[in-house]
DNA sequence: TCATTCACG
DNA sequence: ACGTACGTGAATGAG
């Protein structure tokens, strides 16, 4: 028997199933009753016509070819009702777990997609079955493709092939078109011909065999008012043929092997079915075999050998994939105590003794070439780990194919744990027993990396996570690699000249206070300070912690008029602050060798899918104000002859608010090129741009700001020192100007509590498990978190995407330009002075091109001998 | 280890 | 009537 290829219109079917079945929720309140009546469907079909080949085909949102021929195509359509609407990523979601490819192209719609598909796999001698519930599909008919009509409701279903077709319809296949083009179709807006209806479409095809012919032939038609409409309305009726026939030059990459149907399914699509309560449907699926709990008793360990020289020049070989670990010394670090490595169903161990350079060194050269080899997939956790300690003996481990950290923070990116053995308990449900779970033996960890590889590896593609890890996490790895290994150059006697003065400020700061307070106590120490400002000295206590009194910035700002020793205190804080933090704390993480500072970069840490900075924190050195950001001096090129080269994205969460919401007015502002915070209060307050004065646009500035973080009025008065009625006043007249915004912050809490998530653009996703919670406080979080993620967390996904495109370009374009920091919307880099001009403008192209929005993206170019004084490279 | 404060985007 | 702007890391004091 021949193989079929089935193909599923997967808008029609959902919006069928949706209004087939009664509106059904589960227990947490999401809509189901599409996606219950899909995946029946698919089940069904599934049993009935057994495919060798399956794919679903969506239509997307953006204008298709059919818009530009004619702008009205489809205008009277109605939007598909909410309910049904969120049910598409769920229906995905399920798709991706069955691992059924999912099709759709830009610009297309799914008939479209259909129509090539079936039209390629006949090409391959494969017949399709196109499963749909519209008509229009009729016309994609032939020997090799048949149509399964789906009718009313989800149950009852028609076979229909060429002659099948020809009795239903009285028509051909390739009538199909001319039919629709005389008769015109409302839900699509096609205007068709006046005056002709199905009957008259008909009888005139049967006259004819096509529209040309009896557009050529009206003359002989039958009937004044239809002979007279084919004439005038000629040009509208071969528009509407046009509108009608499907396109079957599709670009797509077609790729039968890729649409194979899977028999078993992983326990992703239990877990879905499980969450989306479909536990009737568990009995019609084949599961995968589970993994087994490891038991001390039973455990399918890996048996790892103390590798020998001969045994692992022999058993490493190149091409297979090689799970590679860097197993952590208890408490100390990141420094490794072994690696243990895996390949095919040998599992070795190197120990490393004391350190990396004492007992493995021979062994580890010996992999070398394995190693560095990028064609020989590497498995990982906390790659980069990996990877800087083999570049400490000069090994540089190429190939990274997969890492089981990275992938468990896009699943989870508020999780805490990676561990293995966290990770083994929370993804295979696995328990080890104390011991293994304090010194992981090097057997139990390459089993439980393995297991692991193969679980997440599945739970990416059942959450469409695929491209953000394989294309943009993982690359990743390696770029913050080279960053952290390369470092940046600190001059340590600008640090330490700044030290003595700050010392000598504070000193004389501290007798002043201590006079003023009659006594001496311990500045730094809120508790004592508390005593001092609220209890001896009477001041008014004007914010709460939950241990007392607040002491912080804002209320001592407060206080400074009425005591001249609070705005000491303020001084001597900071003054403080810079020297134990910046001067000293960055003092005391320089190489005295090399005299650079190497920072950590975590890609695990933020629930947004920023980037973080540690050991030391690179990203919060002092700018503001003019004192601190001396600190920024001491940052200077590591080579002779070498600058600075900053290049940061302007105003980019506000662009992408802009990009994500749609606003008309924002949208301009930006592609206009204004001052978006000075368009902002011309807008506000209805006076022309030149009019704005300082505060107008500093209180714009405050609200762009506030509208990102999802503020309140109340917050809003807090950060301008305004009243509450005016700052809500203030938030009226802003939505009024940018009303769309208004509706994008509303659109993203509805879908965090319909999906129980929100996304990025790159579709990281981060969950929102209080969205409905009854306490209003932790609503109220989630809330601003369900507006404010996608934005952080889209500035963080397009800064990544360029940084990984860099790394490459730099390399490809022969530049000997570094990229050193990451400072979320600002990369700074190195290059040799003869460079500057042709790295600037490559980083510049690459930073503002890296993605197609809405509006433009720009970037701001500074280049300078420290990172203090900068000069902008036009 | 937690709470407070404050540096950054 | 709630109680209040998003995301981080480091240093210090207190228990």
């Amino acid at each position: 028997m021949k193989e079929t290829f089935m193909i599923l219109d997967g808008n029609n079917l959902v919006y069928r199933a949706f209004f087939a079945l009664p509106l059904l929720k589960n227990s947490r309140g999401q809509y189901t009753n599409a996606v219950y009546g899909f995946t029946t469907m698919l089940l069904r079909l599934l049993k009935e016509e057994d495919p060798a080949y399956l794919a679903v085909a969506f239509d997307l949102a953006a204008p298709t070819f059919r818009h530009q021929v004619y702008a009205d195509y489809k205008a009277k359509r109605e939007r598909a009702p909410d309910e049904l609407r969120e049910q598409i990523p769920l229906v995905k979601d399920i798709l991706r777990a069955m691992e059924v490819e999912i099709l759709e192209v830009e610009g297309f719609e799914a008939d479209d997609v259909i129509g090539t598909c079936c039209e390629k796999s006949a090409h391959q001698g494969v017949e399709s079955l196109i499963v749909s519930g519209d008509a229009d599909v009729f016309q994609l008919i032939s020997p090799h493709t048949r149509v399964v009509q789906v009718k009313k409701g989800v149950t009852q279903t028609q076979l229909l092939d060429r002659e099948g077709l020809k009795d239903r319809m009285g028509l051909f296949p390739e009538q199909v078109v001319d039919y629709k083009a005389l008769k015109g179709d409302t839900s699509d807006n096609i205007p068709g011909v006046p005056g002709i209806g199905d009957k008259t479409a008909l009888k005139l095809l049967k006259q004819f065999p096509s529209l040309e012919e009896i557009l050529d032939n009206a003359h002989a038609v039958a009937g004044e008012r239809v002979r007279r409409n084919l004439e005038t309305y000629r040009e509208q009726a071969i528009l509407s043929k046009e509108l009608a026939t499907i396109c079957r030059q599709v670009p797509l990459e077609f790729s039968l092997e890729r649409l194979k149907r899977k028999e078993t399914h992983s326990s992703k699509v239990r877990e879905l079915f499980e969450e989306l309560e479909f536990t009737s449907l568990l009995d019609r699926l084949t599961f995968e075999e589970e993994a087994a709990p490891l038991r001390e008793e039973d455990s399918p360990r890996v048996k790892v050998r103390e590798a020998g020289k001969a045994e692992l020049k022999e058993k490493v070989r190149a091409g297979k994939p090689l799970y590679l670990i860097f197993l952590p010394r208890q408490g100390k670090g990141r420094e490794a105590r072994g690696m243990a490595l895996f390949q095919e169903s040998e599992g070795f161990y190197l120990d490393f003794g004391e350190g990396i350079f004492d007992g493995a060194g021979e062994l580890l050269s010996l992999l070398k070439p394995v190693l560095e080899d990028g064609d020989t997939p590497k498995i990982t956790t906390l790659g980069k780990d990996a990877l800087h300690g083999l570049a400490d003996r000069d090994i540089h481990l190429k190939g990274l194919s997969f890492d089981v950290s990275i992938a468990a923070y896009l699943l989870d990116p508020t999780r805490k744990d990676f561990s293995l053995p966290a990770l083994s308990r929370d993804f295979l449900k696995v328990s080890l027993t104390r011991e293994e779970d304090e010194d992981l033996p090097p057997g139990v960890a390459l089993h439980l990396l393995q297991e692991l590889h193969r679980e997440l590896e599945g739970s990416l593609a059942a959450l469409g996570l695929e491209d953000l890890f394989y294309k943009l996490e993982l690359p990743l790895i390696q770029v913050l690699a080279s960053m952290e290994d390369r470092g940046v150059k600190i001059d340590d006697a600008i640090l330490a000249a700044m030290g003595r003065g700050i010392k000598e400020k504070e000193d004389a700061l501290r007798q002043e206070i201590y006079a003023l307070a009659g006594e001496t106590f311990n500045i730094n120490s809120p508790v004592q300070l508390r005593e001092i400002l609220f209890e001896k000295l009477k001041l008014p206590v004007l914010k709460k912690t939950k241990t007392g009194p607040s002491t912080d910035a804002s209320v001592l700002e407060e206080l400074a008029g009425r005591q001249e020793v609070v705005a000491k205190i303020l001084q001597l804080r900071y003054q403080f602050k810079l020297r134990t933090t910046y001067v000293e704390g960055l003092l005391n993480l320089r190489d005295e060798k090399t005299g650079k500072i190497h920072t950590t970069y975590n890609q695990t840490v933020t629930a947004t899918g920023r980037l973080s900075s540690t050991e030391p924190n690179l990203q919060n050195i002092p700018i503001r104000q003019e004192e601190g950001r001396l600190i920024r001096r001491a940052f200077i090129p590591s080579r002779e002859g070498w600058v600075l080269l900053a290049a940061d994205y302007s105003q980019i969460e506000l662009r992408l608010l802009a990009h994500l919401s749609g606003d008309e007015g924002l949208t301009r502002a930006f592609r206009e090129g204004e001052d978006i915070h000075r368009k902002t209060a011309a807008e506000v307050w209805h006076v022309p741009l030149p009019e704005v004065t300082p505060a107008m646009r500093s209180g714009a500035k405050a609200i762009n700001f506030g509208i990102i973080y999802g503020m309140s009025d109340y917050g809003l008065s807090q950060a301008l020192n305004i009243s509450r009625e005016e700052a809500g006043d203030f938030i009226r007249r802003y939505f009024e100007r940018y009303p769309r915004v208004k509706d994008y912050m509303n659109e993203s809490i509805r879908k965090a509590r319909e999906e129980g998530f929100v996304t990025t653009l790159l579709k990281r996703r981060r969950y929102l498990p209080d969205i409905n919670h009854k306490n209003f406080n932790l609503r109220s979080f989630s809330e601003r978190m369900a507006i404010n993620t996608p934005i952080q967390g889209t500035a963080a996904d397009i800064i990544k995407k360029a940084m990984v495109k860099m790394a490459g370009a730099l390399d490809r374009e022969g530049l000997a330009a570094r990229m050193l920091l990451q400072v979320h919307d600002e990369l700074v880099f190195e290059v040799p002075e003869g460079e500057l001009k042709e790295s600037a403008l490559l980083v510049r192209e690459i930073m503002e091109q890296v993605i197609a929005l809405s509006v433009p993206l720009t970037v701001d170019l500074k280049h300078g001998p420290n990172w203090l004084d900068m000069q902008p490279l036009a």
